[in-house]
DNA sequence: GGTAAATAACTGACCGGTCAGTTATTAATC
DNA sequence: GATTAATAACTGACCGGTCAGTTATTTACC
């Protein structure tokens, strides 16, 4: 059909059936729209691949078994976010209530509210049946954020900006509330008709929350 | 073989092999915790009648598939829990602060520390898979333990111990690091060796937050 | 026509659910 | 109190559908 006379690599603008590299891709934003819609287990990768508009025997090409598939899901999905938000971050580094705010936002804008909300719920789910994947996840995803957020409150408290603080105990209090507005989007909200709730003031509402419970005293105690 | 004289009913400590009245309750405690430690799908009903001690044939006598299952190990299992916690929150009725801590202590010592806390998990993952058992969820656990701790903030700043709050969106990220804490315990915790994190600082240190948090300002602003 | 890409048909293990048959327990009869 | 009949509790082999993974074949491009 195609009589374009460009001998070179060819700029196909025509979506011509063959491209190897685009596929890797195509696949795993297939599934993990599908995982985190239906779970993994629930997940045909009939769906899979119909979604990313080939055959199941073309994803066998890319991926090894629907556990590779996963991993592709977390490796190519969220651990690049996590970088990028690093360095985001780090053009706060003076200021720990504005650095704590641009986390919070930040992560929402970033995960939360995209596609990649789903993960969290995703993860929890299948943590117990993929250690591998869970490890993964828990070394290139949750221990970096970690690590961020805690960076936050040890200069934070270091500043005088923030109480003396259990930081390890308090990290792991602050990531619970982003979680759980991501969970709650994706399973409760998804399914029963609940009031639903509005995830700037939820954000606004915490911020304001912890910030108040972060403060060093002004002067007198109670 | 046996040689008991009752001619009775015959309170009978012999563990014999027939006992219809018991075993829907094995069935259903056997099954959480399956559920719980593989998830749903990942749960033959198999497994599930042998842990009880029983076949798989004996476990359809008494529930009609897999999902009634799944409903009774909720409707069993922690409903009776959320009643009983309701009364026991009732004693402390005329302290904001005492109530809070109540319900953040009882909350873990009646659920997140028994077999009961991997059910937020389990549901939380399931939600989408059985909108059923989820509605159900919602109306009898979720909406109530909601409703328990609006209370609890509404009383709080009514009577001026806490400052003005959306307590709406502050009952729900109040749950947060409750539920955040249980599922930890039964994904990641359980599967990839992290440090383990003492739930009794954890909530010492929420708890603390919190208060802060919530407290009505002294007198001077900032 | 050679080869890489993609497919569609196929396989086999698995598992929810069923049911004909077995066993323990109770009731009835002498 | 022993034997038989009736019933309730239980079993496990089986069936049918599903789905991860495989392979023989076709298609598209050089």
């Amino acid at each position: 059909m195609g009589d374009r006379g460009l001998t070179d690599k060819a700029t196909h603008k025509t979506p011509v059936r063959r491209r190897k590299e685009a596929r890797p891709q195509e696949l795993t934003a297939a599934a993990l729209a599908l995982f985190v819609e239906k779970g993994f287990a629930a997940t045909r990768l009939d769906e899979v691949a119909a979604r990313a508009g080939v055959s199941k025997g073309t994803l066998y090409l890319y991926f090894d078994s629907k556990e590779a598939l996963f991993l592709a899901v977390i490796r190519e999905g969220i651990v690049p976010v996590i970088e990028e938000g690093r360095k985001l971050l780090a053009a706060h580094a003076d200021d720990p209530e504005r650095m704590l705010r641009e986390y919070l936002f930040g992560w929402w804008a970033m995960i939360g509210n995209t596609e990649l909300g789903g993960v969290p719920k995703l993860m929890t789910s299948e943590a117990q049946n993929f250690p591998e994947v869970a490890q993964y996840y828990v070394r290139e995803v949750i221990q970096p954020g970690k690590a961020m957020m805690r960076e936050i409150l040890d200069r934070g408290v270091a500043k005088g900006v923030f109480r003396e603080l259990d930081t390890e105990m308090v990290t792991h209090i602050l990531m619970a509330p982003l979680l759980h507005l991501a969970l709650w989007r994706h399973s409760f909200a998804a399914c029963c008709q609940v009031p639903d709730m509005d995830p700037q003031s939820y954000l606004e509402s915490f911020f304001d929350l912890v910030l108040k419970g972060l403060a060093a005293a002004p002067e007198g105690g109670k």
